[in-house]
DNA sequence: GCCCTATATTTGGTCTGACCAATTTGGTCC
DNA sequence: GGACCAAATTGGTCAGACCAAATATAGGGC
């Protein structure tokens, strides 16, 4: 997972996994940094930059007397990587969650940046999506323009709020997915109306028009995720992931 | 801000303002250990403590041979709060950026809580909005029924991505705002009206509805809480600010 | 002058053992 | 049972030390 192949992090990881896996109720007292260091074999100092690590993630509390075990409810973005990766299949409702609410950012961020996009950033864009629609028909090679197509919108949107968040949850949930090997099954013909919709709103300066596109979009996307995600837990192999 | 009046995190607090001010542009080195020990009079242990935390933030990386700067651009949805309490007047620009995304999400989670929904949640929810009604007029006794209204859509709505992208946010701006004591100036009309669409949409259960009525109201809050940020700017001192 | 290599230095990662202050715990007394 | 006090536990911090990886430096070859 983040494995910076220190002691500290690892420690941090098997911890913040057994919490995720609620092997402590919220509220519970957390082991004491002397009895974490003799069960890891290592010193406290490790231990406490570990638990450094859980307090930052939302995941414990620790005060003079004790550290105690918060509600994941009440954590950080940050675990929802972990948590993805807990079981050997991902939850397919967590997944879908996580579809849609990157729908409803990247749909925002699509729409003011079509409507805030300067002349030359309009040709720019509209580039990407002929690059875009040169390739439609290999998704392999389509991914890392789309990835380009998008990180042109988000810094012509321009705001660092849903930068941020996209920046955790594609951390989190795309590479996660990615390493996994999903392969959505999209029709061919559906991407190619969203691009050609795309380019519409790109042409009329129609944010809301990019907007709903993009909601189209997503929305299919989430379909076959949902349906990739049953396959495989049913023990079926599939490839490639590909978001947005 | 954070405050946990220790050592490690009053330093991990300096150090994060001084990267989030640009005091150090970014693939920089960061100073070493053992010149922040000297610089803060701390020892070794306490100033790694503050570096895991500033490395959890995503604002510098850490490796054997020195650290380094990260971009402001790539780090944790955590720093936004940071952000806006590093000047004595809060960035407009970001305040906007935060409201709309606000918007968007709580948009999604009004949506998705009415149409799903349980009889029985329906009349609870029914009744948040009659005691909502009836305190219209005084802004103060809204706000804790706000927030109960929305935690119970949050609740039924049952999205864990979207709550824990909420939690920081509030955590990150909403204490931030009150703090600094603001009060966007919404006419009542205003709110009467979302109240009642609220009520429709819950007795239709046509969550587009209610989905769009928030949508309305962000935007007018939007253009209060501009308003009130260009007014205290200027000088002036206005009280309390409400959020959602 | 430039480039490459071998050496010395710096730096992060870890350990040990110690001390303090705050909290918890356990027992005692009413 | 509840209030109160002493002892044990726990987090926060410090000091000094060692190792391995990365960097900086000096030197030699061209």
């Amino acid at each position: 997972m983040s494995s910076n192949n220190t002691i500290s992090h690892e420690i941090a990881d098997i911890l913040r996994d057994e919490i995720l896996r609620q092997r402590y109720r919220s509220g519970d007292r957390f082991p004491s940094e002397r009895d974490l260091a003799a069960r890891f074999d290592a010193s406290r100092g490790a231990v406490r930059e570990a638990l450094s690590q859980l307090e930052q993630l939302g995941l414990i509390h620790t005060q003079p007397g004790g550290a105690r075990v918060q509600s994941v409810n009440s954590a950080s973005l940050a675990v929802l990587g972990p948590l993805l990766a807990l079981d050997d299949h991902p939850d397919p409702l967590l997944v879908d969650q996580f579809l849609q609410t990157f729908s409803v950012l990247t749909s925002m961020t699509v729409k003011n940046a079509v409507n805030a996009a300067s002349p030359e950033q309009l040709t720019q864009l509209k580039q990407l999506l002929v690059e875009l629609a040169n390739h439609s028909d290999d998704i392999e090679a389509m991914q890392p323009r789309w990835r380009e197509f998008l990180e042109a919108m988000s810094t012509i949107a321009d705001n660092l709020v849903v930068r941020l968040i996209s920046n955790d949850l594609k951390a989190q949930f795309v590479d996660q997915m990615m390493k996994r090997g999903f392969q959505p099954d999209l029709k061919k013909g559906s991407i190619d109306r969203l691009l050609a919709t795309l380019g519409v709103s790109l042409s009329k300066r129609d944010g809301e028009l990019a907007s709903k596109a993009m909601q189209n979009h997503f929305e299919e996307l989430r379909v076959a995720v949902g349906k990739a995600i049953r396959f495989k837990a049913q023990g079926h192999r599939s490839e490639q992931f590909s978001v947005a």
